[in-house]
DNA sequence: AGCACGCCGACT
DNA sequence: GTCGGCGTGCTC
């Protein structure tokens, strides 16, 4: 029995007299340590060792439907390839534990007709028939809610036989999507993509195959098709979106291609919904899901595609708790249980493009939509010889260009991807610098709340009359840009210009982001200032102008991926500009024009760029041409976290094909009050990291108050 | 992850 | 003299 907490392996129990034995997969309820939980009956053989004695008996079997072998397999092999509690991975699967109980029978209620003679009409009763005078059926709870009653009036008229019960048409969230509902035609080039990847999912095995191609080329009306085809196959499909919360153009497309929207899952669903879903697609009555990481995890009886969308996305990667790529583990699941894995991105991470190179991967290249217009024309704005006024961030150059944007009756884009009005608050007099108490960070000013926050942190504080260090008045100072900041000086500049901040502190919701879009796509704005969450998705016809404030920005620090990641944003950033008939513009502005990186979007060639990239890492086995695992140890007794990550240091297994770097304080060397150091190891790509790791690990004993964190390809470097 | 048992400060 | 803080350890 495999129970959704982090133990060391399954536990055995007793089957009680009388019960058939439940075969693998059941779900189940147990005793464990004077609580009853919901495990599942997990292969494999009972513990010899154990006595009898002292087995449990199992308590009884939920009327759910048992989870696949396919499913089981992924769990086994998520914890054995990240080295977690197996039941640490289970939980992720049980994510609503509600949804082992079959659901009440949606019964309603509807008008009876004809309308006993005999019965009393009360204001609230009358209030009632009002609501059911459509003589469809009603949900009883809802009933009572809208017209103001207790549940007892509804029950009181049904058995005074005002109202007769009546089933609940099917959930409209889990309507079967139509692949013979026509969306939109597809353009050749689309057609021949859409084509293969129906093959692929026809052939009925496992696949993966990257779609590549830039914004504008189509690529979710072609890899609907493979979605398509698995419904008509009569088996489930999953896209996996980042940042699904904000995704209400995506939705309207599927909509458009299939009739009604797909079932959603994320991490916000009310408990009910949620409940309603995992039931749902366990029992296959959602055929598509489309969600977050986690959806990852649902119980598919037969899923016959999962699509990863934005493959490249670093939001794909879970870092707490499980530390997981949900991109990676979605081609696990889709070998596991036998379905066509599609990667799908205008900029596909290093990993994904060499897997494909090596024939591991199909490759499916979009070409340019016709009519669509051509890509974006990059320029840079030399920062040195075009520099801004002093205080400003925004140089003549740029400034010129969105009001000529603006005065062609076109739209403009500023991005910058910092939230907040500034990232460092500074004392003039003496130089103190506003930190976060529980990181190694600086607070950053947002204005409109008049606050310092954290942004690794909870921690936030009133921005402080005077200098906490030297005590003088009026001497703090704003130092560099946050999109307040931009937004400030855009007022100024563009007075006239209708401008909106789209920033997840202003976009709270699917709700705001619709309302955001509509907006611009309506054209009651002219100026759009946002962060990294304007870069994704979003198509506005008219938006021609994309001026990137800080294109330098992603590059400092360490990370092995900086440079990759940045072309990555700054290309999808760009893809915003010109979509419909008027070309597109794209201004950065940056300090270093020779750049890399800024060549590469200059000159639009963002393969040679990925090779030399490949060619930087290939030598010294970085991934994807080498293995990487991270060790992050961390405690709140800075002496301990030392102490630790210098024993494993001494400790560190030695062999032919790997090395272990550091200790060396992590990036972020204090985050929310604990501080951490790092050790990786690095090994050819022929060499499994996690015996060495295992190995490693239960030989250096580590005080109790200190955390070993493993991150098998870790992705940031924080 | 819960929940118990266990050993040191402010209350009736 | 007890109630209770949450630190360590176990749960088939």
């Amino acid at each position: 029995m495999l129970l959704p907490l982090p133990l060391a392996g399954a536990y055995d129990y007793r089957v009680p007299e009388g019960l058939a034995v439940p075969p693998p997969g059941s779900f189940v309820e147990v005793p464990l340590g004077g609580r009853e939980v919901a495990g599942v009956v997990w292969d494999g053989e009972a513990d010899p060792t154990l006595p009898a004695s002292r087995l449990k008996p199992l308590l009884r079997v939920f009327d759910c439907p048992a989870m696949t072998a396919p499913l089981r397999r992924l769990v086994d092999w998520i914890a054995s390839y990240t080295l977690s509690p197996p039941g640490a991975v289970l939980r992720m699967t049980m994510s609503a534990p509600s949804a082992l109980e079959p659901a009440a029978p949606t019964a309603g209620w509807r008008r009876a007709d004809p309308p006993p003679p005999a019965a009393r009409i009360s204001p609230a009763r009358a209030r009632v028939l009002a609501l059911v005078a459509d003589g469809a059926p009603h949900a009883g709870g809802l009933l009572a809610e809208a017209a103001g009653v207790g549940p007892g009036v509804v029950r009181g008229m049904a058995s005074a036989g005002l109202l007769e019960p009546a089933l609940l048409p099917p959930d409209a969230r889990f309507a079967r999507p139509d692949p013979a509902h026509q969306g939109s035609v597809l353009t050749e080039g689309q057609a021949d993509a859409a084509r293969a990847l129906r093959a692929a999912v026809a052939e009925h095995g496992f696949s993966v195959t990257l779609l590549a191609g830039v914004t504008g080329s189509g690529k979710t009306e072609v890899y609907l098709e493979a979605v398509a085809e698995a419904l008509r196959a009569g088996r489930q499909a999953l896209v996996l979106l980042p940042e699904i919360a904000l995704s209400t153009q995506w939705l309207d497309r599927f909509s458009a291609r299939f009739g009604c929207a797909p079932a959603l899952w994320h991490s916000e669903l009310t408990p009910r919904t949620r409940r309603d879903t995992w039931r749902a697609v366990a029992e296959g009555a959602a055929p598509v899901v489309v969600g977050a990481r986690s959806a990852l995890f649902l119980p598919f009886p037969d899923l016959g595609t999962i699509i990863v969308d934005e493959e490249h996305e670093t939001s794909f990667k879970q870092e707490e708790g499980v530390v997981y790529s949900a991109r990676d583990m979605a081609v696990v699941r889709a070998r596991l249980t036998r379905a066509a894995a599609v990667l799908v991105s205008a900029t596909p991470s290093l990993e994904t493009l060499t897997n494909a190179e090596a024939g591991r991967y199909r490759l499916l290249h979009l070409p340019l939509r016709h009519g669509a217009a051509g890509l974006p024309q990059v320029s840079a704005i030399d920062l040195r010889t075009c520099p801004p006024e002093r205080g400003r961030f925004l140089s003549p150059a740029l400034v010129e260009a969105v009001n000529a944007t603006i005065a062609r009756g076109e739209q403009a884009m500023l991005f910058l991807n910092r939230r907040g009005y500034a990232p460092l608050t500074l004392c003039r007099a003496c130089g103190h610098r506003m930190r976060c108490p529980n990181c190694t960070a600086w607070l950053v000013e947002h204005r409109l709340q008049r606050r310092l926050q954290c942004h690794h942190c909870g921690h936030a504080e009133p921005i402080p009359p005077a200098c906490p260090a030297c005590g003088a008045e009026g001497t703090l100072a704003a130092v560099g840009p946050g999109v307040e900041r931009v937004q400030e000086e855009a007022a100024e500049v563009f007075p006239d210009a209708r401008r909106i901040v789209m920033a997840s502190d202003t976009i709270a919701g699917p709700a705001a982001a619709s309302e955001a879009a509509r907006r611009i796509v309506d054209r009651e704005v002219d100026l759009i200032i946002g962060t990294q969450i304007v870069a994704k998705g979003w198509n506005f016809p008219d938006l021609t102008l994309v001026g990137v404030v800080d294109a330098d920005l992603g590059l400092a620090g360490g990370d092995l991926r900086a440079a990759e990641r940045t072309v990555q944003l700054l290309h999808q950033v760009s893809g915003r500009a010109g979509r419909a008939d008027a070309p597109g513009h794209v201004l950065l502005q940056t300090w270093n024009p020779e750049h890399p990186v800024m060549q590469a979007l200059i000159g639009g060639d963002l393969d040679a760029f990925m090779r030399a990239e490949a060619d930087q890492r290939r030598p010294g086995h970085w991934p994807p041409f080498g293995r990487l695992a991270a060790l992050i140890v961390s405690s709140e007794d800075e002496a301990a976290a030392d102490r630790a990550a210098r024993d494993l240091g001494r400790a560190a297994p030695q062999g032919d094909g790997f090395e272990v770097l550091g200790p060396a304080p992590a990036p972020l060397a204090l985050l929310r009050g604990r501080h951490r150091r790092r050790l990786l190891l690095k090994a050819r790509r022929d060499i499994a990291v996690q015996p060495i790791l295992h190995e490693w690990l239960a030989r250096v004993p580590v005080s109790n108050q200190v955390r070993v964190q493993v991150d098998v390809d870790p992705v940031g470097f924080l």
